[in-house]
RNA sequence: GGAAGCAUAGCUCAGUUGGGAGAGCAUCUGCCUUACAAGCAGAGGGUCAUAGGUUCGAGCCCUAUUGUUUCCACCA
């Protein structure tokens, strides 16, 4: 046993997880062989953004995707994790904004595009090492030789080629549309990053007078400073009370404009006043509206929400200012009909809350409609699947509904469109290289000032990772990777657009499986949020507690695509778990003078390793089928109640005796079990709690078992392990224990005094004789001593205190102890109890239907159900006739 | 407006082909029993939101209702 380590007293994570962790780097036990024959598996992170370090839910992300992926590599699969950051343009870009604008007062044009970049890059690869890491703290088992970044040289190239490959294909356009404008970063927004939020405003009922009559219409508006961009009032031609108002013209109030009324159904008939001023550059339904009549777009704001010229005598005013002052002067001049509040959802800006102003602007687009079907069709058919599979229901309603997807951004930090004009010729060209020159006329061009949304480049991370558009081994061995693990907010983001490029540009799929996992509130159900200030460092949970604590709060006790809570409570639990396998393995290494394990053959074995084998068995059963199906919680808690509540309560206690004994057989039997039972627990453990399993591990024999129980291989499920006979043996002695125990306590008996247990039983083969190892263990475990064999002269009603199980009677003779009428009265109820429960299965097995239609086991069941308690009745009858 | 989730012990949550409801924490009782007091041995506590339906049998399947959360769309 030299060559193990002891285990120290005390569970200290912090003593030994870093240390582990740079091993395994060392040993290079992430990197996989690409030329290994073995099936492969998979899967690319969702890169953590550059704007900051990795919150909770990161940390359950990453600890899901481990769980996984060291499952994975334990049996065997040529498994790849491929780590990376994003560049996360517009997030990034304000972060490093905000901080130029504290700490040295300046804006980004005050630097300029290029020493502002590099700022950015300063950022980002400060920002990026710390991500990284915090993901090894948490023992992710990346491949670190293959880390990537968004931005990086390989996958901007990946970027230039879809962008132009998409061109060519007609799929990208350039076009003055209407888009989500946020005034205070200065760029478009795609539908996908306006977030709305409920907030309080008025209609603004306005009289719009009619050319050449006396009367007006009414029109209502929540933003009446959009008016002096007004190039129509429509009305539904199928309205009997507007129609007759088709074709005539108005003149806006104030501005003396005059507009046209228009027929269009857009307008919803008796909805508010029936008559609705089109505004074709500031609001994405008039757009439309203006689109179908000609219409002319007249912008009226600038850039940043002020006014502009079209704004007459408001030019320069903010557009809330203006809206105030506009309101004043309607109201002077008569226009003014009412003020309603009203309630509306405003769009703001993802980013940074600001409202969003819809304006008409260049913009550059994807054509999403012919790229959404075959990403549509390879879910319907189950090529993609979600799990839980609800939420591919989300992501129908997206992709069946999708538009447009505006990808141009007004941001420096990103990939710039590879587009260059030039003034010459007033030629565009879309090109894979930089030009400086025409290619047509030969004058100087200018490249695009923008550049792409930052989801566009994260939607090719699956290929862009292994290399592409280079055909390299990676991308030959490892695409499609097997399974993508993220949260549910970000389907339509990311995921979507994943299977779109990854359909378009690979035609292939870039995953199987989508594992949807649900956001980590904290412990008042809030989500954690810098506004509330009540984010969690996972960095200082593991500080606190360990990284296997953490992953364990983390993945245990939570279902897929349910959100859940973190809290102290759930970390304390945690590592009181981590601390009880400590102090078990510790007690086990203890023991042990063997230096290599093997399990003992059949005949050696006491019955109760045979049950701890057949218990260990089951649990291998469910926790493969549990992973098998991304029932992380599950798979979880079935480990933790198989080393809680089976090895450690019971058989680590069954042991104690034969541990007891010296150089004997049945003490190497013991030893040999303990350990079998106990590696093969921690291989079943290690892809939730990596650390302190490989410390235990290492500690332990492992001699013709791999270095390091990362690449040990997963435990399967063996039916040599079960014996089902042992099994219930243990469970009748189980029984007869607690029902001890349980008297015992009622009593009020202390520990410290023993008592005699009498047996009365049939089955003699569970009980075995005084010198059977079970009369011992069932001692020491209920504090009593075992009587050599049942003697009705010693055992009196009035003397002993009699318990029945199901399987024996058991006589404690404690005269002090036995009050006659309490006794008869807990028997009383017991009798009354089992007569319940025996008229209960009778009356079941006596509906024919249930005979008939229910399935053999279950009516089998039901029936040694009877007979157990018909055998208990008997017992508790004869105690009581004793009682007299 | 469309869609989805959740509603189970005091709290937080599991419960996977429908076969008599579980865990952790908290509470109460008794223990420093030689791996562990971050522990051990016990106990109490639930008409599984409500009302119907399907079934021999429903926490689980169907319908409706109530409360709650989220996603999508957005009516000027």
């Amino acid at each position: 046993m030299d060559q193990y380590h002891e285990l120290p007293k005390t569970y200290a994570p912090g003593e030994f997880e870093d240390r582990i962790y740079k091993t395994w780097c060392e040993k290079g036990y992430f990197t996989p062989d690409v030329n290994n024959n073995a099936e492969h598996f998979s899967v690319v992170i969702p890169p953590p953004n550059v704007t900051g370090q990795l919150h909770m839910g990161h940390a359950l992300d990453e600890t899901l995707q481990d769980v996984l992926v060291r499952y994975k590599r334990m049996q065997g699969y040529n498994t790849l994790w491929i780590p990376g950051t994003d560049h996360a343009g517009i997030a990034t870009q304000i972060k490093v904004e905000e901080r130029l604008r504290v700490e040295e007062g300046l804006s980004r044009y005050d630097l300029g595009r290029e020493k502002f970049l590099e700022r950015v890059w300063q950022w980002k690869d400060k920002y990026e090492a710390r991500i990284t890491g915090q993901l090894k703290k948490l023992g992710a088992s990346c491949d670190w030789s293959r880390q990537r970044f968004t931005f990086d040289e390989g996958c901007s190239k990946a970027v230039r080629e879809v962008f132009v490959n998409l061109y060519e294909k007609g799929l990208i356009y350039r076009g003055y549309r209407i888009i989500n404008w946020c005034p205070r970063c200065l760029t478009a927004l795609s539908d996908a990053e306006v977030e709305y939020k409920d907030q309080p405003g008025s209609f603004w009922h306005i009289k719009y007078p009619i050319k050449g009559e006396d009367g007006y219409v009414e029109v209502a508006t929540t933003r009446p400073e959009t008016m002096f961009g007004d190039t129509a009032v429509a009305v539904n031609p199928e309205d009997e009370n507007m129609k007759h108002l088709i074709g005539k013209t108005l003149i806006l109030p104030v501005v003396g404009r005059e507009i046209p009324v228009i027929a269009d159904d857009y307008v919803e008939i008796g909805f508010g006043t029936g008559c609705v001023k089109i505004t074709p550059a500031h609001d994405p339904n008039d757009f439309m509206v203006g689109q179908r009549h000609g219409l002319e777009q007249i912008k009226v704001m600038n850039d940043d929400a002020t006014m502009n010229a079209g704004a007459g005598k408001y030019e320069g005013m903010d557009r809330y200012a203006c809206r105030k002052a506009l309101v004043a002067d309607l109201e002077a001049g008569g226009y003014l009909v009412k003020v309603v509040p009203h309630d509306h959802n405003v769009g703001v800006c993802y980013r940074c809350g600001t409202t969003v102003e819809p304006m008409t602007s260049d913009q550059w687009f994807v054509r999403m409609k012919p790229l959404a079907e075959p990403a549509i069709k390879a879910v319907e058919s189950g090529e993609i699947s979600f799990i839980p599979e609800r939420f591919s229901k989300n992501y129908f309603n997206w992709m069946n509904n999708i538009l447009d997807w505006c990808i141009s951004r007004q941001l420096w930090w990103g990939h710039r469109i590879p587009a260059f004009y030039c003034d010459a010729c007033g030629e565009m060209t879309v090109s894979r290289e930089d030009l400086t020159v025409c290619p047509k006329c030969g004058a100087p061009v200018h490249q695009d000032e923008d550049v792409l949304d930052t989801w566009f480049s994260s939607a090719l991370w699956p290929f862009s990772t292994m290399g592409w558009p280079e055909k390299t081994a990676e991308l030959a061995k490892y695409y499609p990777t097997s399974v993508l693990v993220t949260g549910y907010d970000i389907i339509t983001f990311w995921v979507s657009r994943m299977i779109v490029s990854g359909l378009q540009q690979m035609g292939e799929k870039p995953f199987g499986k989508v594992f949807i996992h649900g956001l980590v509130r904290d412990a008042q159900g809030r989500k954690m949020s810098k506004s509330l200030g009540n984010g969690i460092d996972p960095l200082e949970i593991i500080e606190k507690y360990g990284a296997d604590a953490l992953r364990f709060a983390l993945s245990t006790g939570n279902s897929p695509g349910n959100d859940m809570r973190f809290s102290d409570e759930k970390m304390e639990a945690a590592r009181n778990f981590a601390n009880k396998l400590w102090n078990a393995s510790r007690f086990v290494r203890m023991n042990l003078t063997i230096d290599r394990v093997e399990l003992p053959d059949a005949q050696k074995l006491a019955a109760e390793d045979k049950w701890i084998l057949s218990q260990y068995n089951k649990t291998v059963a469910t926790v493969t089928n549990a992973l098998d199906h991304y029932e992380i919680g599950v798979a979880l808690a079935s480990i933790y109640e198989f080393i809680w509540d089976v090895y450690c309560d019971w058989y680590i206690e069954l042991t104690k005796s034969r541990l007891a004994e010296k150089d004997t057989e049945g003490n190497l039997t013991a030893q040999n079990v303990l350990c079998y039972v106990l590696t093969g627990t921690l291989k079943l453990l290690h892809p939730f709690m990596p650390f302190i399993t490989e410390e235990i591990y290492q500690a332990l024999p492992h001699d013709g078992d791999s270095e390091s129980i990362v690449i040990a291989s997963y435990p399967k499920a063996d039916d040599a392990l079960d014996y089902p006979v042992e099994s219930e043996e243990l469970s009748r002695v189980i029984a007869a224990i607690k029902a001890i125990r349980l008297r015992r306590n009622e009593m009020n008996v202390v520990p410290s005094r023993k008592a005699k247990v009498y047996i009365q039983t049939k089955y003699a083969s569970s009980f075995g004789a005084s010198t059977h190892p079970f009369f011992v263990r069932l001692a020491s475990a209920s504090e009593v001593e075992v009587a050599e064999s049942f003697d009705a002269s010693v055992v009196s009603a009035d003397n002993a205190v009699q318990i029945i199980t199901d399987s024996a009677t058991l006589y404690l003779p404690m005269s002090d102890l036995v009050d006659t009428e309490k006794e008869r009265a807990r028997l009383s109820a017991e009798l009354e109890k089992l007569t319940g429960e025996i008229d209960r299965v009778n009356k079941k097995l006596a509906n024919e239907s249930f005979v008939a239609k229910a399935p053999a086991a279950v009516v089998d069941a039901e029936r040694a159900k009877l007979a157990k308690y018909t055998e208990n009745l008997q017992g508790v009858k004869a105690a009581l006739e004793k009682l007299g």
